[in-house]
RNA sequence: GGGCCCGUAGCUCAGCCAGGACAGAGCGCUGGCCUCCUAAGCCAGUGGUCGGGGGUUCAAAUCCCCCCGGGCCCGCCA
């Protein structure tokens, strides 16, 4: 059992008391128990009208029983009382108080463990290996590391894995411009001193460009009708001019070289696709090639996402479930399936009947699928006639792989709402071969999308927002705002502030708002640091740390005089960082980070404009200080856990 | 054509899943506050047919139905 705050501790017994009064499940009366929305209500209330029917009880009669059994387990600071049916209660903060000095230094704060953990996955980011990461990962990857965060600081066991997509077109693309260039894409990179996955990028781009222009004129020569040939030559334009954009980025002199080396080639498309089955087949030279494009793709992911602090326990390569035999594996079993059928000459999965014979008729399947009403899918092609295997077999696959390689209780796959469908599909299919399991413990965790005013972001003609460049423009902005503040402070000291101010802006707004709706990132307004935003809390957090500082000695808790914590700023201040705790654990188990963004701020806005009024140091009377000291100590410590926990990185001053 | 998500103040959003006590923030705009703990702050003012219409209920932004608007998805692509 982990220490529990007299808030929490409370908060607890509360619940606890209630349900076992009116007999109602501990979760739903935790739930209904709530901060009202007028403060002379109480500090939680209770609508205990609702079980005056079913447990036939008066909502004073309940009250008196609850209050009963507070008292009996020893929680003799929390009163009750009865106001239109419902159950408000009001801590003694004084006592709370008390009971909280002389923990100076110590950790009073602590996520409540959970009763239950668990052995979880959470798979994010995943990103493409052919160009850097832009701001529309940078929503997956803040939200995949907050949740890991969450979810480990309440108890769970977690494993963090990045899926590597290198069994496709798009990174044989890069390959065979790398290959056309003859050079090494990783040596390259540090002889010019580039980010690895921006050379790449470029080369990626500037290949599909070229063999794309290719293709449409060759399409423009056959072209029948003339109108066709129009919008063809249209295309061809609209890509020229995109083609001499990259040219005017070229990094290392790649142009022409790269022109005239795909010119060389015949039909690059059909050499894409003979790449592609090579490599499926772990035959060289595409083996090495095409790993070694992608490895340099991830060296510099892994340098942005060290950046924002993120971390990955494994990085599991689409190739190697393949070469491996895991995909094999899974077509073995569904033949073995009672849905198997051949689909046009392909190999599949008849879902519309598993759909009908299985999911339907089964009330706890249908709940976990939550089909939608009219839901029809065609049958799922596992196996393409010419014997190829396609993405989603081999997500199947990596879905088993998850699950066996660590014993996992729990997936969470962090990947975009517009892949609904097609998650669901593979679902599915694992309760079609005979996984059902794991289907019902697979969790798409899904977000919509980034959306950038005045912009539309595409991947293969090089037009995307760089999450680095993002980082770059935010912490130059921050370091002239750090050093305007700071005049004369040491340089190296300045960067570091305003790197950590860049990272705490970009992580707190990609998941400030709820998943469900789209992210509208204006760049103006991001670079404006001021709104509800992550360094606004980084200030907050820095101001509560610099009275501590200028406190020195007198930081020391004293017991504080037990009425200097009642005044409605100050005991609101205490409540509002003891509940830090519980509001962090419940958005843990909600998955909803945006839950602890929402109430670090509120707290943040509580402090600073107590902050304002009721200086701290010149507080004469010191049972009046003592009580104020533990205030700030309070803010502090519950900003500390809250940012932790959303990766915004803190800082003593700014 | 079918399905999913979203629609709350000029803008960005909380609240909706598990209905309850006068609909909340921030930005913007107007005005004020640094001989005093960091003004990236604070205070005051401004601003709402909760997309529209029905229904259920003692009670609806919240649940149900219909409609309107926006986004996304319905490949032997990845």
């Amino acid at each position: 059992m982990s220490w529990l705050d007299p808030y929490t501790k409370a908060f607890d017994a509360i619940v606890d008391a209630i349900s076992e009064v009116i007999g109602e499940d501990r979760r739903r009366v935790s739930y209904l128990l709530a901060v009202p929305s007028r403060r002379e209500y109480g500090d939680l209330s209770f609508p205990a009208i609702r079980y005056v029917k079913s447990s036939g009880l008066s909502a004073e009669e309940i009250a008196v029983r609850v209050r009963e059994i507070l008292e009996e387990r020893g929680i003799n600071y929390v009163g009750v009382s009865v106001l239109k049916g419902y159950l408000n209660f009001t801590l003694d903060v004084g006592a709370i108080a008390e009971k909280l000095a002389g923990m100076a230094g110590e950790k009073i704060l602590e996520v409540p463990r959970t009763g239950e953990p668990l052995k979880i996955v959470v798979e994010h980011t995943s990103a493409n290996p052919i160009h850097p990461l832009h701001m529309g990962h940078a929503r997956n990857t803040c939200l995949g590391d907050t949740l890991s965060r969450m979810l480990m600081a309440r108890g769970h066991n977690v494993n963090r894995r990045f899926y590597v997509d290198d069994v496709g077109k798009q990174v044989a693309v890069a390959a065979l411009g790398v290959k056309v260039l003859g050079i090494d894409p990783m040596e390259e990179a540090v002889k010019h001193g580039l980010k690895p996955d921006h050379l790449v990028g470029w080369i990626y781009a500037a290949t599909h460009t070229i063999i794309d222009i290719k293709r449409l004129k060759k399409a423009a020569g056959e072209a029948e009708r003339d109108e066709d040939k129009r919008r063809i030559m249209g295309e061809i334009e609209d890509l020229m001019s995109v083609l001499a954009d990259l040219e005017s980025k070229d990094p290392a002199g790649y142009f022409n070289r790269l022109l005239e080396g795909l010119s060389r080639i015949d039909d690059p498309e059909k050499t894409l696709s003979e790449m592609m089955i090579r490599y499926e087949k772990g035959l060289e030279p595409e083996r090495t090639l095409i790993r070694g494009v992608a490895t340099t793709v991830l060296e510099g992911f892994k340098q942005t996402l060290a950046r924002l602090d993120v971390e990955f326990d494994a990085w599991d390569w689409e190739s190697s479930l393949v070469w491996e035999g895991l995909v094999e594996r899974v077509l073995e079993e569904a033949r073995r399936s009672p849905y198997f059928i051949y689909y046009k000459g392909a190999e599949a999965l008849d879902l519309p009947r598993f759909i009908r014979e299985r999911v339907k008729p089964d009330p706890e399947l249908r709940r976990h699928f939550r089909l939608p009403r009219g839901f029809e899918i065609p049958p799922l092609i596992l196996r393409r006639s010419d014997g190829t295997t396609l993405y989603t077999t081999r997500d199947i696959a990596y879905s088993i792989y998850k699950f066996e390689v660590t014993g996992a209780d729990k997936v969470y796959n962090v990947v975009g709402a517009e892949q609904r469908l097609s998650q669901l599909q593979v679902r599915l299919a694992l309760a079609a071969i005979g996984y059902t399991s794991i289907a019902i413990n697979m969790v798409h965790y899904d977000y919509e999308l980034v959306t950038l005013p005045r912009m539309k972001m595409s991947s293969r003609r090089g037009r995307i927002v760089v999450l680095d460049d993002i980082l770059e423009t935010l912490r130059t902005l921050a370091e002239e705002e750090v050093e305007k503040r700071n005049p004369g402070a040491p340089r190296d000291w300045v960067r570091g502030v305003a790197e950590k101010i860049a990272v705490g802006a970009l992580r707190f707004r990609m998941v400030q708002t709820s998943p469900q709706k789209p992210l509208l990132f204006d760049i103006e307004k991001a670079l404006d640091l001021a709104e509800n935003s992550g360094p606004y809390l980084q200030y907050t957090y820095a101001r509560a740390s610099s009275i501590l500082r200028k406190l020195g000695a007198n930081a020391q808790l004293q017991p504080p005089r037990r009425d200097a914590c009642e005044s409605p700023k100050r005991r609101e201040l205490i409540l509002q960082a003891l509940r830090t705790p519980r509001v962090a654990a419940k958005a843990a188990d909600d998955l909803a980070p945006e839950d602890l963004a929402v109430h670090l701020l509120k707290l943040a806005d509580l402090f600073n404009s107590w902050y304002q009024e009721d200086p701290v140091i010149r507080e004469p009377d010191v049972g009046a200080r003592s009580c104020k000291t533990l205030i700030v100590y309070l803010v502090r410590e519950a900003l500390s856990l809250g940012l932790g926990l959303l990766g915004v990185p803190v800082l003593e001053r700014m």
